[in-house]
RNA sequence: GAUUCCGUAGCUCAGUCGGUAGAGCACUUGACUUUUAAUCAAGUGGUCAUGGGUUCGAGCCCCAUCGGGAUCACCA
């Protein structure tokens, strides 16, 4: 133990030695969030010069001191509740017992530590700095802290000292970081209104929340290496969801016109600044609708999303100097004509070897195994993707690269599905649902046969997923958010793991 | 998984050519009844990530391991 931690472990002896329980039972009654007292405490000075002091003349407030500065026979702290901080005030006159002051002379200034928890009662007031403040009349202890919070200063100038900024420190012990790093409580508030915003508006469209399942034991509906675990009672392998498509559309066979599903997904790949191994995807299908109508669906969610978490009220987010316009309609573009676009190239008419050899020119990553459709994909991602930043629809994908998706309508070789890219970055990924099982068993068919070649992201054949599409489902849109990538734009954070309050990480070693 | 940078006091960081381990804040003691990065005075606090090696001598040089960041690969 540090120094620090056996002072501590001291001073909490020596308060159960003077009665005080530094870890007491019993509820404290508060009454005021410390911002709600800085915002709106009014006084009024007289003709004679005295103050007249107009509100906040009863209150009761809690939370962690997080400064102490002593001034002879006063004292100052600072106190921190969820809302904020404000000052307290208190005076040695004021906790006498007899010529002595025990509450004053030695719990205020020795047993009380910066993050102890302490709730006080007194009156507003503003100080001759112009400090609105509580003038303490008594206060108790409420929670002992036994290590020291680092100490996060910020001058008159603002700048901020000593900032906790290790991120390995911040991530693991997010405890800590959230208490003496204040401000980023404000990307979880902003996460947490993005996710109800969106429930609201999908309620609003009449579509049921569900729950599917997280334990699975074909783990289909997406392109993925899965994490594998074993149930002992029935001794078989179960996979960690992937994604919960497949069982949303068997809810949509069920006779549900709409269902929807906040969902944690879990990928067993690598991770990086946009990858955790678990992560949140928002899922919603609707019958009787199809892309288009999901592309304008999509929009207006969008914008009442932004329009909800930007401060002014527009559909704006700002990610590092490129300012993002969330209002619709927005731009949509094919796949084919993207690429003709940024590169030049017609991939309608362009054959595989042609394609192989623009590649190699580009110094794209491929290999032989790579069909046309890749090759597309491939170019995509290399020469386009990153110039999307304004909210743009992707749309009419080869057939290849989609085994779930309804053939296009109109254009052979293509289904109906779009991705949106914001930012440079795929956000959500949407088609038209396939919903002949006769087209859907062919298309696992051919999954299973790349499989066979190697491919471990291949899906597998799910016969009852079949089974639910040959008892009928209606034509269905349906599309898929990443929950954190939307968090990561609306906040204007560039790692996944500042969206996330536990990130993934290797173990530590703890003595 | 690959490459690369980093790991020194509770926090943020210095540490020269390889020669006794440093600062600010925090902490301890004292002064001060409206201070606010409070101030003033005097102090305490170190397995330099871990384990080897080179050397008379290693925080510093070499090797390995652990943890983290960044980039790449895979992916959303």
């Amino acid at each position: 133990m540090t120094e620090q931690e056996l002072q501590r472990r001291e001073t909490l002896g020596k308060l159960r030695e003077m009665g005080i329980d530094p870890y007491p039972a019993e509820m404290f009654p508060v009454s005021h969030l410390a911002s709600e007292i800085l915002e709106n405490y009014q006084e009024e000075v007289l003709e004679d010069g005295t103050k007249n002091r107009l509100n906040y003349q009863e209150v009761a407030l809690a939370g962690r001191v997080m400064a102490s500065r002593e001034a002879g026979k006063a004292l100052f702290m600072n106190l921190q509740d969820s809302s904020g901080r404000i000052q307290l005030y208190f005076r040695r006159d004021n906790f006498l017992d007899g010529d002595e002051a025990p509450m004053f002379d030695t719990v205020l200034k020795k047993l009380i530590d910066l993050g102890d928890y302490i709730g006080v009662k007194g009156y507003a007031f503003r100080t001759k700095t112009g400090e609105t403040s509580i003038h303490v009349s008594e206060y108790k202890f409420l929670s002992k802290t036994l290590r020291p919070l680092p100490v996060v200063k910020t001058d008159a100038e603002g700048n901020v000292h000593d900032a906790f900024t290790d991120p390995e420190l911040r991530y693991r012990m997010r405890y800590v970081d959230l208490t003496v790093n204040t401000s980023y409580r404000e990307i979880f508030i902003k996460r947490s209104r993005l996710i109800r915003t969106m429930r609201e508006y999908l309620d609003e469209l009449g579509l049921l929340e569900v729950e599917t399942p997280i334990l699975q034991p074909i783990h289909g509906g997406a392109a993925a290496r899965p994490f594998t675990t074993h149930h002992n009672t029935l001794d078989m392998t179960l996979y960690l969801r992937i994604a919960n498509e497949l069982y949303l559309k068997r809810l949509i066979v069920a006779g549900f016109d709409g269902v929807y599903e906040f969902a944690k997904m879990f990928r067993n790949e690598g991770m990086d600044r946009t990858h955790n191994p678990e992560f949140t995807a928002l899922e919603f299908y609707v019958a009787y609708k199809d892309y288009n109508w999901m592309m304008e669906v999509t929009e207006q969610m969008l914008e009442r999303v932004a329009r909800a978490l930007n401060a002014a009220g527009n559909a704006t987010a700002q990610v590092e100097d490129q300012t993002i316009n969330f209002a619709g309609p927005y731009r949509r573009l094919t796949m084919f004509d993207a690429i003709k676009e940024y590169t030049g190239i017609n991939v309608e008419t362009a054959d595989e070897a042609e394609l192989r050899t623009y590649c190699r020119s580009e110094h794209i990553h491929i290999d032989e195994t790579m069909g046309k459709a890749k090759l597309i994909d491939e170019i995509f991602g290399e020469k386009v993707e990153h110039h999307l930043v304004q909210p743009t629809f992707l749309i009419d994908y080869p057939v290849e690269m989609s085994p779930l998706t309804k053939k296009h309508r109109s254009k052979p070789g293509l289904v109906e599905r779009f991705e949106l890219f914001v930012n440079g970055k795929e956000v959500a990924n949407a088609y038209s649902e396939l919903n002949d099982p006769i087209d859907q068993r062919e298309r696992f068919e051919e999954q299973l046969r790349l499989a066979a070649r190697g491919d471990e992201e291949a899906m597998a054949m799910d016969e009852d997923f079949i089974r639910a599409l040959e008892y009928g489902m209606p034509p269905t849109a349906g599309i898929g958010f990443g929950i954190d990538r939307l968090a990561m734009l609306f906040t204007g954070q560039a790692s996944i793991q500042e969206v996330l309050f536990f990130p993934q990480m290797r173990p530590e070693s703890l003595h």
